[in-house]
DNA sequence: AACTATACCGGTATTAGTATCACGGATATG
DNA sequence: CATATCCGTGATACTAATACCGGTATAGTT
């Protein structure tokens, strides 16, 4: 086994990822968002549905800078499953 | 042609992005980084040395925690081929 | 010299990311 | 009803990411 398959928690971090990145982009249409960030609708749709669990990092890149988000502070959010985090600790 | 290769431009940015992975890692073995990344030791060479252009986001968010960088300050500092940022403005 | 540790490289194997196409459903508007 | 737009899903195709293996080189230690 050279390359073992995702796991439970990394397909539901994506799913986290994918939902942050939809409420980021609120009323603008999934066409302008990524044509924006150069890719493509259906690639869009399936990292915001979860069906892309670790897209690649410029991916990301783009899509955050695309809506305005801080790397960072999507990450923080993604690793804090419960809505409401208190602290977002780095370490 | 479903899925175009990678551009030159993307190579380059990879491997930017592993140089500077390459002088945060400093002292520290390549072994024990990627152990705490949770990624595999030619995984990390391969990004150090730009042979993976576009790693997963997570893997190079698990990197930049385990380096102390900041995701928004890596990729400023990737998308400045001069190795002298000014300022690194977020927009 | 032999051993150890680290790093680099090539090959191989398997899964995953990305794009295109085709279809269906929902919604709004004529 | 017809049309248009947006979102969603499935299939298909192809490249890339990741991991394991073996080999090589260099430096440090005994």
């Amino acid at each position: 086994m050279v390359r073992v398959p995702l796991t439970e928690d990394e397909r539901d971090r994506g799913e986290r990822l994918g939902r942050l990145l939809r409420e980021a982009r609120g009323e603008r249409s999934m066409a302008s968002v990524a044509a924006q960030a150069g890719i493509s609708v259906e690639t869009l749709r399936k990292i915001e549905t979860g069906r892309i669990p670790t897209p690649a990092f410029f991916t990301i890149v783009a899509l955050g800078s695309t809506l305005g988000l801080s790397l960072d502070g999507l990450v923080s959010a993604v690793d804090t499953p419960a809505p409401r985090p208190p602290a977002p600790r780095v370490a």
